[in-house]
DNA sequence: GCATTAAAAGAACGGTCGTGCTAAAAGTGT
DNA sequence: ACACTTTTAGCACGACCGTTCTTTTAATGC
């Protein structure tokens, strides 16, 4: 690997660090480059413009949340879809508190402000791709007879996003600090509903 | 009232409306002093800083919640808890949608960095007020035998607000286009399991 | 080891930010 | 109508932003 492409993953490391602390708002090129021991000019050279630093950032995490939760649960090789579903959602929440309480697509989520922003549509792929293989988990769990046939997965994983933005929202406000309780309460209480009741073996 | 008083009404009339639309961070005192057709200094002069400025910003915003939602809400002088808390939801739902599908709040909740920061503190009470405003509605749905007593108001609120968020958040990718109607169907979901099973009359 | 290419630094730019200070212009009470 | 207070404008400041240029330094291929 050429020396360019080392210090470029070297910035983007950096860089999620920072923004994960202190959110994306706060990574400007001046701080980026100080925290990296070089200059503004040197950093900008790797990406351009801002916008490309931006979103080679949520890229360089979006593959981070590959790694620490999909993959992660991948390789426990769960036999079941209950337990790797619910093995899912814990390494979706620890995610979560791997930064003070908040969420790093939550926190670029509403950042951008047009709708054509490349930074935008880049962060709308990575949640479309995460939700979509949240419904996919969701469907199998239909297949193996876990969940009731009339369960629609968007709806489920609407549900699901709302314990998480919750507990997301309840722990930043301080107002709760067990917000971890209440996100398993109500995912007890999805899926007490969602239970297949045709099989009752 | 005073010139001044007027002036600093209509100042904040305006930014409300300016950061409904592009949200807070876009709210600088240059272009809020545009907007209201007077010079930066002199707008500034009320204010005395820019803190002071977004503070008194996300207030008068609370005004307008507590107006919007709240007293028209009372206004109706619905007899029964049931149809009072679904006004209450609806209103709280198109709150969120007066801002091209972005609660101002929301918005705001994350943007300031440090916890002691003045306006964090500000935004938090608003939210404490009206997330304690909720678990009384719910409470009193409690107390008239609509809900089972085993229910905890925080928990409840704390499902309720999932879906809230989930709806902002699903419509804002522009994943869904019917987020209101999964937002509803959740709320049915939960209605059910929290009716009052003692009581079928 | 040397020529070539890639990477980093340095300095400067126009712009906007929040914020003072001072002077002019209104508004206000009598 | 006049003195006084409040409100507004004008201007300048230092700081930081993203970006562009030129020059120096370091890595790379032969």
């Amino acid at each position: 690997m050429s020396k360019g492409r080392i210090t470029r993953e070297h910035i983007l490391n950096v860089a999620f660090t920072i923004a994960s602390e202190t959110g994306l708002e706060s990574l400007t090129i001046g701080v980026l480059a100080k925290a990296c021991g070089m200059s503004k000019s040197g950093l900008f050279s790797h990406f351009n413009s801002k916008e490309n630093l931006q979103v080679a950032v949520i890229e360089y995490a979006g593959e981070c949340f590959n790694e620490r939760v999909i993959v992660a649960v991948r390789r426990k090789q769960h036999t079941d879809v209950s337990t790797r579903l619910q093995s899912l959602l814990h390494h979706w929440l620890d995610w979560n508190h791997s930064f003070q309480g908040s969420c790093m697509f939550m926190d670029a989520w509403k950042e951008s402000n047009s709708n054509q922003d490349v930074l935008q549509q880049t962060l709308r792929k990575q949640l479309h791709t995460w939700i979509s293989y949240l419904e996919i988990q969701i469907s199998k769990g239909q297949q193996s007879g876990l969940f009731r046939q009339d369960l629609v997965p968007r709806q489920a994983v609407f549900q699901f996003y709302g314990l998480y933005l919750s507990s997301h929202l309840f722990h930043s406000i301080e107002l709760e600090n067990n917000e971890r309780a209440l996100f398993w309460q109500g995912i007890t209480q999805l899926y007490k509903q969602w239970q297949n009741t045709d099989t009752i073996n």
